[in-house]
DNA sequence: TCAATTAGGACCGCAGTGGTACTATTTAAA
DNA sequence: TTTAAATAGTACCACTGCGGTCCTAATTGA
């Protein structure tokens, strides 16, 4: 499925729940963004400890504390957000460099995920938090998708195209 | 760590082993392909029936039987293998629309990821297996990756491109 | 001083992955 | 006709790690 974790995804909820607001560098508490996220308060402040371990977020101890984004989220990108919470990006074990494969000698294939993981990092770490407010980055994601689907390869028409079903 | 399953990465290792050989369309047993993955015979033997069910295999019973491509390997996508071993293609929970999300109504990144999910499955989309074989889709893998730079986001330098480990 | 925060762990249930085993069915070849 | 070598299908299980909770400091504005 290749699934990323729940957490990050909740990560990125909490992120950009930063700007749902007018002033994007405004200072939330963990159970501000609780409720308003609709998380759980434990959950949403483990992944909110996480961001600022990572240097996302910048966070204000004491009464009347809280959380504020570290910089721009126009510099910030999804990439950062997810690996903030569950690590460094790896979509195969052998692309971490963990070196217990029996098959690395024999193996193909594994060069090429160095190559793929590049691509796919470079796919999210393109979508700034700002973009994923809004549906706005269809530029992005059609000129993304239209040169994957124009490389030469056979043509194969593989995508099929899911309609993307819009939140209210 | 948006990490897929070892049972896929699996999948793409028996599949491209069929490119190893001259002739791509031979029959190979189970047994076969376990001993030249360095996998154990169960595991390869799940994995393929899993390839064959889902069509990209076609297997023949009895004596002397086994599995052999049922199509041209450059018109069998990286995307496809892995969908057929680990089901559709779903970043995130709510991709695959299980609709008990609590947040679903509030979520302002959800429509997005529908997005982000056809952006990096084409991605996988447009690597045949074919491809997989040898270090040479350079060409595909730049060109996604520099648009992927050059989509006129703000542009931070998030990409620290990994120098990928050759295979002997 | 107090109450409201964040920091940092420890802890745990449970689903799902990775892997095994067993039986039934098919079929080329002896 | 028999046999052995295959695949098909399913049940089974150990174990990892995810998602989630809780508790105890440390911090700080009111």
């Amino acid at each position: 499925m290749i699934r990323m974790s729940k957490l990050a995804d909740y990560g990125l909820v909490l992120m950009t729940q930063f700007l749902r607001s007018p002033d994007s560098d405004q200072n939330l508490s963990a159970r501000q963004l609780a409720v308003e996220t609709r998380l759980p308060l434990p959950v949403a402040s483990k992944v909110l400890k996480a961001l600022t371990r990572e240097g996302l977020l910048v966070s204000h101890r004491g009464a009347s504390g809280g959380y504020s984004l570290s910089k721009a989220p126009s510099r910030i990108s999804v990439a950062e957000v997810l690996e903030a919470v569950e690590g460094p990006f790896a979509m195969t074990e052998c692309v971490e460099g963990s070196g217990d494969c029996r098959r690395e000698l024999v193996c193909p294939v594994r060069s090429n995920w160095q190559r793929i993981n590049v691509a796919v990092k470079n796919v999210l770490d393109a979508i700034s938090l700002q973009d994923m407010l809004e549906p706005l980055p269809q530029s992005l994601v059609t000129l993304l998708t239209d040169e994957a689907a124009g490389t030469g390869l056979d043509p194969e028409p593989h995508v099929e195209r899911r309609e993307p079903c819009e939140v209210a």
